[in-house]
DNA sequence: CGGCATATGTCGGTGACCGACGTATGCTGT
DNA sequence: ACAGCATACGTCGGTCACCGACATATGCCG
């Protein structure tokens, strides 16, 4: 799982969202540095339903448009608590390496 | 920066490494969970080589074959940890919302 | 009434990763 | 003796997530 399909989920993680919102949403989880293109973000969406990670939560017309907005399926929060369990102890480990060889070999 | 970069970045942050003893390396900080290809090895290899974040340690014959050993450069280590504190802030910030919802609606 | 924010979508290209294949040596078990 | 596995390095074609550009439409502000 890549870092837009992550943030996305995380963006999706404490309320439900529509497209445009989950990208802005993104941009802020990531101070800034993650600016989810729409090619990303609909391609995203339609994947990540197929998945069965997501779903949509309403559907409802504003300004006679459609807007659509997605929620995390119980399948969807636990692929998403597991994968930041799974990067976070990536981290860690990365991190202890750097310091343990950092004491040895400021390199 | 995508898993399987990480990871062999990761697996030489604590000493240099040679290709094959870098997959080993890989899949055990990952718990058996990442198995790294060769394809994706050599050529993660290559890239990092001329993105200046691994430098070649050491060239050696042995058994009448060269092994080519590899180590983490400055930039390399200080990716490295950026990257380690970058995803380690992502894994937070997903965990403490799944968190928050799940007080209010455990749906 | 021009331009920007809001809002949703498509399409072609790129690049990291995958899977399969190729090659070679040394050790171990039978 | 030799089959098979671990060790060790590498190439090549395909896939798929992501990117960048384009298309479309409304409401609001100046």
């Amino acid at each position: 799982m890549q870092e837009p399909t992550l943030l996305l989920l995380t963006a999706l993680a404490d309320e439900p969202r529509h497209g445009y919102a989950i990208a802005r949403e993104v941009e802020a989880i990531s101070t800034g540095r993650v600016k989810m293109r729409t090619g990303t973000l609909y391609g995203a969406l339609e994947r990540l339903l197929q998945q069965g990670l997501i779903e949509v939560h309403k559907e409802e017309v504003v300004d006679s448009r459609l807007r659509r907005t997605y929620t995390l399926t119980s399948p969807g929060r636990a692929a998403l608590a597991a994968e930041a369990e799974r990067i976070a102890a990536t981290a860690r480990e990365a991190t202890r390496r750097l310091k343990v060889s950092g004491k040895a070999a400021t390199a």
